[in-house]
DNA sequence: TGTAATTACGGGATACGTAAAGATG
DNA sequence: CATCTTTACGTATCCCGTAATTACA
């Protein structure tokens, strides 16, 4: 069946012509398919729309009605196919972002707002929320993960790299001494993560690709690193974070890092995440340019860093 | 390219059943076509329309908007489709039906109202004109003309067939004598009808197909039956036209009949002519029909005619 | 492991243009 | 007779389903 959409737009351009032969040029047809695409829109109808001689073209009424509905119906379509292009050109509509809740409050909600700025058209959603959430059913467009990438129906991409540190606030080295090894941790209070799969609320892995696995046991345990940051400013114990996390206390001296004979665990770094679509809108695309753009070479968080 | 006609359809049923396997089932399409329709839509709009797995479905947001899109735009071809379609099947709109004056105001003026009335959603424009319009330029969706056809552009059904005759008022065949040969009308004033190319305003043509053809002359034309006849009434001379114009004067004896040796021309009849169409909309159809009903076996005409 | 979506592939329908015919003013 | 629409006809396209493959819960 000869295609509908082609056969309003044939209709349509030989009425504003008035000739089927100057409808076949403007449309790079050959008058034969003008001919059939009329014809074939008269038959699938069962009425007769055009009353034609070889000089001259008049609409009956149900062709007039028709032709109305026509071009509406054809700038819709416009409109639909528009909207749906402008999806992938510019960003525009809502941008729901996913963030893990400390490394969104230090370092994307301070600068997200640059990126909705320079998009006038777009709103943005940032979600601070440690657990895993699932992408598509709660409808994120992209999210931010800490460490190793699992998922496979997701695309990622690396925004910085990741490092882990152990330290203490000084009163509990001073009280408690300085671990020298990760056997020593077992004598120590250590602040476990419930969340992540790398560093479980029991162990601690250290090493490439965290091999070597360690167990912890602490007076303190929470599913949110800040909570843990702060138990550890109290002197709780030893916490085993993501640098970002700790830099400002490092740099300020209320905390100190402590170096131990195995290199701490090799994440893969922080990555954006979003569905696999083989057409990401442009919202996503940029969004994350933008994101590896604020994180290129050493990310912020890393820089002046004292200790290990 | 696959019809993005159908590609919305299937889109919007995907959506609604949530599953593209269902809404193959429900389309009678195989599993194949949904999935290529599904992605030729993307491919064309360059853009994700829906996070598929096995298990799952879930709408972008450009899916969704084109879903509204989609709903709204194929409800507005149903609704074009469906008007034209009712186009053929109940007579609606306007029908434009013109007719000769004398045979308009006796035969169908009378009776077109009980058409119109039959047919609520139908609107009836009735002109009245002698000259030979066209049809398609001023957009006449059907015509009564009467005699011999000749546009091959138009489709004519016989409605009723028609006589001719020759006749005068009893004075004028008093003080002049009644004519008994086609050639004592070169000694008579015959009232020439200066319009049909049959009777034309200087010649009577007598005779199967209007072989005979006699010369006339007299003080009196006109290109409107009615004012021929009523110059007859007043004893101005013969006239010859058809019976329809001249039944009620020779019923009530203002006109009388006149025999000549020559049977009169013959005419084809009255003829409901129309646009050679694929599909004539139903109310021309309908109409024609009434016609024809109406003037069914003996026309009203000629019921009771005295004279021959 | 069973169900659903996707890809591979072959056959048959058809959309398309060229060229010739028919119609019209 | 020039121009426009329509028909005839051959071809390359692509639409479609069957069957195999991959993905997911």
């Amino acid at each position: 069946m000869l295609d509908r959409v082609t056969g309003m737009q044939v209709f349509v351009r030989v009425v504003s012509l008035g000739s089927f032969s100057a409808a076949a040029r403007s449309l790079g047809l050959s008058q034969t398919m003008v001919t059939k695409h009329i014809t074939a829109l008269e038959e699938r109808l069962g009425v007769t729309l055009l009353h034609r001689t070889t000089r001259r073209l008049n609409l009956t009424e149900a062709g007039r009605r028709y032709l109305q509905s026509s071009e509406r119906i054809l700038a819709e379509i416009e409109e639909a196919e528009t909207l749906a292009v402008a999806d992938r050109v510019e960003p525009r509509g809502t941008l729901r972002i996913n963030v893990p809740l400390a490394f969104g409050m230090r370092e994307i909600a301070p600068i997200l707002p640059r990126f909705a700025a320079r998009h006038p058209k777009l709103t943005v959603d940032l979600g601070l929320a440690d657990r895993m959430v699932d992408l598509i059913e709660e409808r994120w467009d992209l999210a931010i993960r800490i460490g190793r990438m699992a998922d496979s129906s997701l695309v990622a991409r690396k925004l910085a790299p990741l490092r882990l540190m152990v330290c203490a606030s000084p009163a509990y080295l001073q009280e408690h001494g300085t671990p020298k090894t990760v056997d020593d941790l077992r004598r120590h209070s250590c602040l476990g993560y419930m969340l992540s799969a790398a560093t479980s609320a029991d162990r601690w892995l250290f090493g490439k690709d965290g091999k070597m696995s360690v167990p912890i046991s602490g007076r303190f345990r929470a599913d949110n690193g800040d909570a843990l940051r702060l138990a550890a400013l109290e002197g709780l114990g030893l916490i085993y974070q993501p640098t970002f996390l700790l830099a400002d206390d490092l740099r300020d001296g209320r905390l100190r890092a402590v170096t131990l004979d195995k290199p701490p665990v090799t994440f893969d770094g922080v990555f954006a995440v979003y569905p696999a679509e083989r057409h990401p809108p442009a919202k996503v695309r940029a969004c994350i340019d933008f994101l590896v753009e604020a994180f290129r070479g050493e990310p912020p968080w890393e820089r002046d860093l004292p200790g290990a």
